[in-house]
RNA sequence: GCCCGGGUGGCGGAAUUGGUAGACGCGAUAGACUCAAAAUCUAUUGAUGGUAACAUCAUGAGAGUUCGAUUCUCUCCCCGGGCACCA
């Protein structure tokens, strides 16, 4: 007998398969149909990969197992041949993308054929071949008559050197692919799928496929349907809070002063008592010494008399600054130093008369040291009322290491500080919010504090009686005019128009008129006012700092133009906060019941209240601003963010109403809400959700233990929620179809017209997008400049082309008619191959179950890469779906049955990839060991929807096993019978058949292996047995089972013989061994007939002298018996 | 951070779904054949102790449920894949 030589058996049986056609599918044919499909190689230039033989073999042994068992099986191939990797190539080195897809493509035919998968070559497909993409633009034309196609902004990825938009696959780390430089965000038109407004029957249909559980799973996460309620939250200015002398929580604030300071001169005491309205406990000390400065002393005396911790701001002036220095040096801990220094350098001005933080600079201080003292350090530039430059500031700021932001200098040889501007600046840039009051003031709003209130009350009521001419006049307008508001859906307090009040206490001001909902107060100033300049702009900070806006006119203004002066405060309330654009903030919750629980609300940072508010009214503009900036920036990188820290900015200023519990709640942008989800906001229930939770302690914010539970739509509307968003269809390139649209600046976009398809790639020197971004196509005049079909006047075509999932959305049902000319595919093939057969023949059995169902039925079978389970899968059921609204495909689904398999993975567990050099090329495989044997193996080496290891050694088992197999040839006999080996064949007949149709390939060849290590032992095999055998391998190892097949003088190929079926009654084991356990310890085994009854077997087991050993003179609790297993006797 | 897989000998992996843990393959060791090597065939091969029969310990770690757990439950650790913190 010959040696087994996989060369010259292979290409044999491969050139014979081909002469004979015999897997080519049969049309219309009256077998029962079978449709299995793997998803279509993207031929790139690595070669076929060892993961696409993978994929293939696994449905090429289940298309191969359909026809022995009768079915007529499409089992048919293509190219998916648009994509990014052709057209870099192309752009790297200027080959037609055309030729280098010939070329791929070329090769990757010849490697699926030198593997024997049992293709119908006849249906090849090649995505970009115009006769193929003709019909893709004709769906995508469909999509747009039906209105689900349109143009729309959208942010992409877009690499400022390479001037080009880069897919996400091409960002990495943030940076350009290719050239490493920083990507950024840009807007750009583009054309959208609307697959949205499948959502629902996407999500729906899934109860009726047969899909593989993770894989239902994660379309069902992708899609993300939600059941929710929209709630509006009212967004208000909360009232300004003045304290009620509650000190103890606050910071504790030391004023250090200067050296020519005592605490009662300058602006010191001023300044105490101001921070001390605001809450905060402040210390004044008198330092000692200051006529003769000893800074050691003075930080002694501190210490001594005033407490310094963690939650201490030192605000110092001057040469206090020197003092505090000293503290910090010591190794005290302070929340913030606050300095106001005088910067005086150089020649500028006499050094001596101006102590200052020059002074400190000479003493040699380590500033490194002592910023890490304070959480906080701030040099604020101040002269007193000294003439400086800015520039010495600048170059003081740098020597102490200090962002020159900080540098507070006025522009621009004067950098005086006046003293409101001081207490803003200490209150501005601080962490302190202003405190929130507790109880209700006398309208619902606290303006001062009581003391202050009932101080002034009696003075108020006076100026109510007694007005000035202009005051009353405005007032009688303000009151008449009730400056309706724009949007007639306005509610509660300015539901008719504003409301104003005059003469009104605020803080220690009493105001002329205002209107508190709003924030804008309204003065009117007489002449008086000019001369006391100064105090009218304390006030003004003030009232600033609490958050209102002022106006001012004068009397006679208000007096000869009073509608011109209502006019201008309509005008500012427009642009209010509180004006027309800013109603509230609708919050999207799946809890709606928590409503109760909900203790603040947060906002994704992109959220658009940001916009329609001023941020000036923000407390905290400049952090809101600076954490919106870095939530910008993030999200571009923070995919690669390892741990994603929970990070958030409060909106200070500015509150939200929860419209359950009526209670002012603050509102927090943080970047783990998303803008694109829901709504971009949510009420955090930090009870109930965990992620919320998590954030309130992070932050400090309270936590409600229990609360009270509303009824689903008690404060919000019902309403369903998809994760899923439409789908970005177009793509600034080459190399892909163009989308059928033309550009008339008459018409607008218009369609092309059907009979004008395919609307084919031109031929383009440069692959180089343009420089504004646009595709290629773009640059080529006599291509994009046409007719428009509509007036045959000037137009221009769209240069987009579609994304590379387009073709790949629809293939399946090209394979059912590739050649046709007129349609996509013929209704009737569609008919056939989509729609499930009739039963089969009588007589004829399937071990696998056909459904049935109206509307059901697509691709019998489709395995494919775990990658591809949301996107193109998801794509291609919504093309399908689109194209069934439309009576073009007989089912609702393109896919009856949906597996997915593992990668395959270089040693040491990394992928596969040309730059690492791990990549396995199985043409030499395919060489040395034969194809047959690569099958063998990559479905022998591991469960199959598992990513694996590749080992080559491990490639010897197979084919040793093969060799085996080859060798048994010398023993088939014909006549002679093994009772023996009948049961092994039938046993292993019926696990075969079942392991393949679970895909439990491993374990399959495994029973194979163990069938023919056990014929070894014999002598001789009857030829009966051995072909059965071979059939049960034959879709493993087509070439070798068809050589030997020949040789046993066998006409037809083996792979259209009829797969074996086995006899349930030659498998029943005749003697069952059965376990016996004492306490769960198996102590003896007995033998028992199947079905054996209980009684008889349990006196087999006491009878065995092991068992009767150790149960001797035992008290038995308990007896368990499982049927044809085991007995466990427990004492 | 979230979701989905997974963790079993020197290695890839089996285990009828709660019932003998380690099928099958690779590797290793010994033997047969051979002048020899390769190939092939035969035997052994989780660890520890024991001449042996056998015993004990072992499925990432720890707990729990159970007569019995690789399998179920909880907590934690590690590896792989995916991602849009999905409210």
């Amino acid at each position: 007998m010959e040696e087994y030589n996989h060369l010259k058996i292979e290409s044999k049986w491969q050139k014979e398969w081909e002469r004979n056609k015999i897997y080519q599918a049969k049309n219309l044919s009256k077998k029962p149909k079978y449709y299995s499909l793997i998803e279509f190689p993207y031929p790139s230039g690595d070669g076929l990969h060892v993961g696409h033989i993978r994929s293939n073999t696994a449905m090429d042994i289940i298309s191969r197992k359909r026809r022995m068992e009768g079915c007529n099986v499409l089992y048919p191939i293509g190219w998916d041949a648009f994509g990014l990797p052709t057209e870099n190539y192309a752009i790297k080195t200027g080959k037609d993308p055309r030729i280098v897809t010939k070329q791929n493509s070329n090769i990757f035919r010849k490697q699926l054929k030198s593997l024997g998968f049992s293709f119908d070559w006849s249906r090849e497909i090649n995505t970009t071949d115009p006769k193929y993409y003709k019909w893709t633009q004709w769906m995508f034309l469909q999509f747009l008559k039906k209105g689900l196609a349109y143009k729309a902004k959208m942010i992409i990825n877009w690499c400022p050197k390479d001037k080009i938009g880069l897919a996400n696959e091409e960002v990495v780390n943030g940076c350009c692919e290719r050239c490493g430089t920083a990507v950024e965000k840009r807007e750009k038109e583009q054309w959208m799928l609307a697959i949205t407004k499948y959502a629902d029957r996407l999500d729906r249909d899934l109860d009726n496929v047969d899909y593989l559980p993770q894989i239902k799973l994660a379309q069902r996460n992708w899609i993300g349907k939600s059941e929710g309620a929209e709630i509006e939250f009212k967004i208000i200015h909360p009232t300004p809070a003045l304290p009620e002398g509650k000190g103890e929580e606050s910071t504790k604030i030391v004023i250090l002063h200067g050296k020519h300071g005592t605490p009662e001169n300058y602006f010191y005491p001023w300044l105490k008592k101001e921070l001390e309205k605001r809450s905060h406990k402040v210390y004044l000390p008198a330092l000692p010494n200051t006529e003769v400065p000893n800074d050691e002393e003075q930080a002694d005396y501190v210490l001594k008399n005033v407490p310094l911790d963690e939650n201490t701001v030192i605000v110092t002036h001057s040469f206090g600054g020197v003092v505090a220095m000293r503290l910090l040096e010591r190794g005290i801990k302070i929340r913030e130093l606050i300095l106001f220094a005088t910067p005086i350098t150089g020649t500028f001005l006499d050094k001596k008369s101006r102590p200052s933080i020059t002074d400190a600079l000479a003493k040699g201080f380590n500033y490194e040291k002592i910023k890490k003292q304070a959480n906080f350090f701030r040099v604020i530039f101040d002269s007193g009322d000294t003439i400086v430059r800015k520039e010495d500031a600048v170059i003081l700021a740098k020597n102490l290491g200090i962002y020159s932001e900080y540098v507070k200098a006025k522009e621009p040889h004067f950098c005086a500080i006046e003293e409101p501007e001081m207490l803003n600046l200490i209150l501005e840039e601080n962490t302190y919010p202003l405190t929130p009051s507790q109880g209700e003031g006398e309208f619902g709003y606290h303006t001062t504090d009581p003391k202050t209130w009932r101080a002034l009350q009696e003075r108020v009521l006076e100026m109510r009686k007694n007005p000035t001419e202009a005051e009353k006049k405005l007032w009688r307008y303000l009151r008449k005019n009730n400056l309706t508001p724009a949007l007639p859906e306005r509610k509660g307090e300015n539901a008719d128009g504003y409301h104003f009040r005059r003469q009104q206490i605020i803080d220690r001001f009493i105001v002329d008129f205002v209107c508190l909902s709003e924030k804008l107060v309204i003065e009117v100033d007489g002449d008086i006012h000019d001369y006391k300049q100064k105090e009218d702009k304390e006030r003004t900070d003030i009232l600033r700092i609490l958050g209102f806006k002022i106006i001012r006119f004068k009397n006679e203004e208000v007096l000869s133009d009073t509608d011109g002066v209502i006019k201008k405060i309509s005008e500012e309330l427009k642009v209010l906060p509180f004006g027309e654009d800013l109603g509230g903030v609708t919050v999207f919750t799946t809890r709606p019941d928590t409503i109760f629980g909900a203790t603040y609300m947060v906002l994704a940072p992109e959220h658009p209240l940001l916009s329609r508010i001023l941020l000036d009214t923000l407390a905290n503009k400049k952090e809101v601003l600076q954490y919106i900036e870095v939530a910008r920036k993030k999200s571009e990188i923070e995919k690669t963010a390892e741990n994603k820290i929970k990070t958030g900015v409060e909106l200070k200023g500015i509150k939200a109403i929860n419209p359950a519990t009526k209670e002012e709640i603050p509102i927090w942008i943080a970047d783990y809400i998303l803008a694109t989800y829901g709504t971009g906001a949510i009420m955090a229930v930090p009870a109930d959700d965990m992620r919320d939770k998590e954030f309130a302690e992070k932050f400090s914010l309270p936590i409600i233990e229990n609360y009270q539970k509303a009824g689903f739509e008690d404060f919000g509307k019902k309403i369903t929620k998809f994760k899923l968003h439409d789908w970005i269809f177009s793509r600034q390139r080459y190399w892909g179809e163009p989308i059928p649209v033309i550009h008339c600046e008459k018409c607008g976009l218009v369609p092309v017209l059907e009979k004008d398809l395919p609307i084919k790639l031109p031929k383009v020197k440069n692959y180089q997008p343009t420089e504004n971004g646009e595709s290629p196509l773009a640059n080529i005049a006599k291509w994009v400049n046409t007719k428009c079909p509509k007036c045959k006047g000037k137009a221009k075509r769209e240069t987009d082309t579609m994304p590379n999932w387009a073709g790949s959305s629809w293939y399946y049902l090209r394979y059912t008619d590739p050649k046709n000319s007129k349609a996509f595919a013929s209704q009737k093939n569609l008919k056939y191959w989509l729609t499930p057969s009739l039963p089969p023949p009588k007589g004829e059995t399937l071990s696998f179950s056909l459904p049935f169902g109206e509307g059901q039925g697509g691709v019998d079978w489709y395995n494919g890469g775990n990658e591809h389970t949301t996107l193109h899968l998801l794509y291609s059921r919504f093309w399908h779906k689109f194209l069934f609204n439309l009576d073009l495909v007989p089912t609702s689904e393109p896919y009856i049955k949906r597996t997915s398999h593992g990668l395959i993975l270089a040693k040491g567990g990394e992928k596969m990839s040309k730059s690492k050099g791990n990549v396995i090329n199985p043409d030499d495989i395919v060489k040395i060991y034969g194809a047959d044997t690569l099958r063998l193996y990559e479905m022998f080496m591991g469960p199959f929807d598992q990513a694996i290891t590749w080992s080559e050694e491990a490639l010897i088992g197979p084919r040793r096993f093969l060799e085996r197999v080859w060798n048994l040839q010398s023993k088939v006999q014909k006549k002679e019978k093994n009772i023996k080996i009948e049961f092994l064949i039938e046993k292993a007949v019926k696990k075969v058949s079942y392991d393949i149709e679970v895909m439990k390939f491993n374990t399959a060849i495994s029973t194979l292996m163990i069938f023919t290590n056990e014929i070894g032992k014999y002598d001789f095999i009857s030829q009966g047995v051995y072909e059965k055998f071979l059939k049960l391998l034959s879709p493993f190892a087509p070439h070798l089972t068809e050589e030997i097949w020949s040789n046993l003088k066998h006409k037809d190929s083996i792979h259209l013989s009829y797969w074996p079926k086995w006899d349930e009654n030659l498998i029943k084991d005749e003697a069952i061994k059965i376990m016996v356990q004492i306490n769960g310890k198996v102590r003896a085994e007995i033998f028992a007939q199947a079905d054996e009854k209980e009684e008889d077997v349990k006196k087999k087991a006491f009878l065995n002298e092991n068992i009767s050993k150790y149960i001797a003179e035992k008290d038995i609790k308990k007896i368990i018996y499982v049927k044809n297993r085991l007995i466990n006797i427990v004492f």
